[in-house]
DNA sequence: CGTACTTTTGAATCGCATCAAATCTGGTGG
DNA sequence: CCACCAGATTTGATGCGATTCAAAAGTACG
């Protein structure tokens, strides 16, 4: 039921010292590999805390962590998200985290010691530049989902979500629709009904793990 | 009623040829000081548009830019607006632009040739560094945008901003409600219901050029 | 078999988009 | 100074669509 690993071997995560994980061995030069380490946090389990010394960046295998600070009235808000990939980025040259970092679902997670990331940054610029490159991807991402949620309607999200996301029209669903539906920012329900009103009109079809968006829905 | 500017001397914008803005004096080596030129966009002008091949980066000074996609139905969604910063850092390794930058009023803009600052960054450790902490911030500026959009309700999604973007739960409103806004992806009408409603309850100030939040509702 | 979860459908409610229109504002020119 | 216009601001009325609450049916797992 953790489910959004990005289809790699499940069996990673039941391993003790498994392999780095593959978007991290690429990116990362060779004198980095070792210093990673494969971490499982528990759902509400605290990962860094304001005000401390970043030491470690995280990276999300699966699972979900999310950034929360503190408003003026006491109540948590939430930053960020993260169900994959980097969280905490922005900590590489703070010298103090800025906010919380929480587990909110049974997670794996790669820990990479920021000292020696910011060392090889600084002394390897090709790794600095796939760096960089992976960062305006990431920029280029956040905009895109952005614009998603900027619609309105959960039909045109969802397309927008196969359009851009997906690839040849089909969308993966790694942890069912009511993980998808979190992803679009609307309730289970109103996915379901919509989802279930394309299929009807034969613009979508679901097959299995997929969502298969077969022609540009009419309204 | 730009107001945006940072507070750097006014008159910049009337030379023709003025000193680098700071930001970029500080941020950039020494060798792309020269080749960077200081460029008016009146309202409307197009920067650069979609599917081209990228010659230049945009910074900011003042005024205001937009990057913006077509939807399918010719309707343009806003992606960003920026009032002062970097406009299209995703086009740094890019073969094309992914959306149209655009004024949406007169603008006093940095322009950056993309070849030289790439040239830069792949010989020069510590500008590589400089320039992905800048990424970071964007980063993590764009992440609190999404979780802004996932908040039900113009209230909700406009206490956010004030305590996410703005300093002491103030925020500048620089070009006036109505892009606020469309920042939060509501109609303006709503929002400003929202704000009168708030400023009725004595938990929202509007003084002249900022929203000032006095404390948390209740609701 | 029972537990826990997802999936699915139903019904009621509410908030926002939408359309409309009045007021206010700053700017321009007679 | 006034007439006028374009844009921002504000208020009102209406309908749709998503949320919400509820519950049933399907599915995986021990």
């Amino acid at each position: 039921m953790r489910g959004d690993g990005g289809g790699y071997d499940p069996d990673h995560m039941k391993r003790s010292e498994p392999g780095l994980h593959p978007v991290l061995a690429e990116l990362l030069p060779a004198e980095l590999h070792a210093l990673c380490t494969q971490v499982q946090a528990g759902k509400g389990e605290r990962l860094f805390a304001t005000g401390k010394k970043p030491a470690f960046m995280f990276f999300v295998i699966c699972g979900e962590v999310t950034l929360e600070r503190l408003g003026r009235n006491g109540e948590s808000v939430i930053l960020q998200r993260s169900r994959h990939g980097f969280v905490g980025e922005a900590s590489l040259n703070s010298p103090r985290y800025h906010c919380d970092a929480r587990a909110v679902a049974d997670s794996t997670l790669a820990r990479i010691p920021i000292r020696e990331l910011r060392a090889s940054l600084e002394r390897d610029p090709v790794f600095a530049m796939r760096w960089i490159c992976m960062l305006n991807r990431e920029v280029k991402r956040l905009r895109m989902q952005c614009e998603r949620f900027s619609l309105n309607g959960v039909q045109h999200r969802l397309i927008h979500l196969i359009e851009t996301e997906g690839t040849q029209g089909r969308y993966p669903l790694g942890a069912g629709l009511k993980s998808v539906a979190k992803e679009l920012g609307v309730t289970h329900e109103a996915l379901y009904r919509c989802v279930a009103a394309l299929e009807k009109n034969g613009d979508l079809l679901r097959d299995g793990g997929e969502l298969h968006l077969l022609r540009e829905p009419a309204a």
